[in-house]
DNA sequence: ATAATATGCAACCTTTTGGTTGTATTAAAT
DNA sequence: ATTTAATACAACCAAAAGGTTGCATATTAT
């Protein structure tokens, strides 16, 4: 799963209500979709997109469909940003370098 | 700006290449577009979106903008996905403390 | 002065997205 | 045995997204 389809997925309020919600704990389809603004179909709808990009997995119990959230990949996209950053900083060191090698100028 | 709409602008290859990019050192609209398997325009397209959700900042400098990487808005959703991973914890914590005193059980 | 470079603005098109409704199926509760 | 609850699957729709082309304008280089 790439860092892009991760954030792609986290990029819309509903589903981020969703994930947010489920860093609380886990909940069927049925909990999870109650009191958004849509249909149930439209949220499970928004589920299955959470479930491709393995930011949560779903499972079933009964007649009911568990919906847990996958550590890993919220921690995979949490890893990419202090990257981004890492670099950041890198490039900061290296001017910095340069500026002192030129303070006499 | 909200979470999600700094995750939905991460959340397209192009873009995120150009963020990952850009934490190399600031580049040009020209530099940042060459390369990208898409026209100038449509490149322009995307910087106009990381701009908007404060990804990036445009500096007009003479025929160039300077487009840099803004430093607060990645580490603001990093902080998001700890912030999750921390209510993550929480819940294991309780669910140790309940696991513990059912020992007996 | 002329040419080349960097950019902006706008119209247009196709695909994807977010949403709906309607119907069917299966498991649990009464 | 019936009803109720939790789902799944599919068709459909409007709006947004990602892309293009064409043309205009302002700097910078030759």
């Amino acid at each position: 799963m790439s860092a892009a389809e991760i954030f792609r997925a986290l990029g819309e309020p509903t589903r981020l209500t969703m994930v947010e919600r489920l860093s609380r704990g886990p909940h069927t389809i049925s909990t999870l979709s109650r009191g958004l603004e849509i249909s149930r179909q439209g949220a499970r709808k928004h589920i299955q997109i959470l479930a491709d990009s393995n930011i949560v997995s779903l499972t079933v119990n009964g007649r009911d469909t568990i919906v847990k959230l996958d550590r890993n990949t919220i921690e995979k996209s949490k890893n990419f940003m202090a990257t981004l950053e890492r670099h950041w900083e890198k490039r900061l060191e290296k001017l910095d370098i340069l500026l002192k090698a030129n303070k006499k100028i």
